[in-house]
DNA sequence: CCCTGATTCGC
DNA sequence: GCGAATCAGG
């Protein structure tokens, strides 16, 4: 695969959105993220952020003082979006805002979870969520990253594992997690 | 462990 | 110019 036109363009686009080099990559098909990550850089379009560069301030002063003139650089202008294309029929509704993954509702002091040998609500509402959107797999589908979590009653056709990915090293995904390790305490002194 | 982007360097 | 290998975080 090479670097056409529309390639590029998608690339561009996708990079501006934020989406990872991998994401791209897969997304185009035929190079793998070194190659989308090689390329974002030979179009000098590197940093995505603008506003997070703390002290890495990489300056190539190399305009030699002691030249008295040399060519003119006329070019020392950020590179980032040359030119408008004017196939565009309409302006870009990019918000200029970042649209950040902001999956937690509302500011949750999230309590020390002193003695909870329940399972927070919290964490039980999330599973409810989760299960919805689970992908709903058989333990055939199952991989080193998919959800282990069964669902249902294996006795029944209405069983399947959750399936979605997993949280890193560990056999669930992040809602599962939540629910899988309990605080294990109760439960062992019950009364009798 | 898996994922990110950054750099290097032979092709 | 290209991208695998490698580096350096998270």
């Amino acid at each position: 695969m090479s670097w056409t036109d529309e390639r590029v363009e998608l690339l561009k686009k996708m990079w501006g959105e934020g989406q990872s080099a991998s994401q791209i990559a897969k997304e185009l098909g035929g190079v793998t993220r070194n190659a989308v990550i090689g390329k974002v850089h030979r179009l000098g379009l590197s940093n995505r952020t603008s506003g997070s560069a703390p002290a890495k301030a990489e300056v190539k002063e190399k305009p030699a003082p002691a030249a008295p003139k040399a060519e003119a650089k006329p070019k020392p202008a950020p590179k980032t979006e040359p030119a408008r294309p004017a196939a565009a029929p309409a302006a870009e509704a990019k918000p200029a805002a970042p649209a950040r993954r902001q999956i937690i509702p509302a500011g949750q002091p999230l309590p020390p979870q002193p003695s909870a040998n329940e399972i927070s609500p919290e964490a039980l509402a999330k599973v409810n969520e989760v299960e919805k959107k689970a992908k709903k797999l058989t333990l055939m589908e199952l991989t080193e990253r998919t959800c282990k979590w069964p669902v249902g009653d294996p006795a029944t056709e209405d069983f399947w594992f959750c399936g979605l990915p997993v949280e890193q090293g560990k056999p669930y995904c992040e809602a599962h997690v939540g629910v899988a390790f309990q605080p294990m305490s109760a439960r062992r002194d019950r009364r009798r």
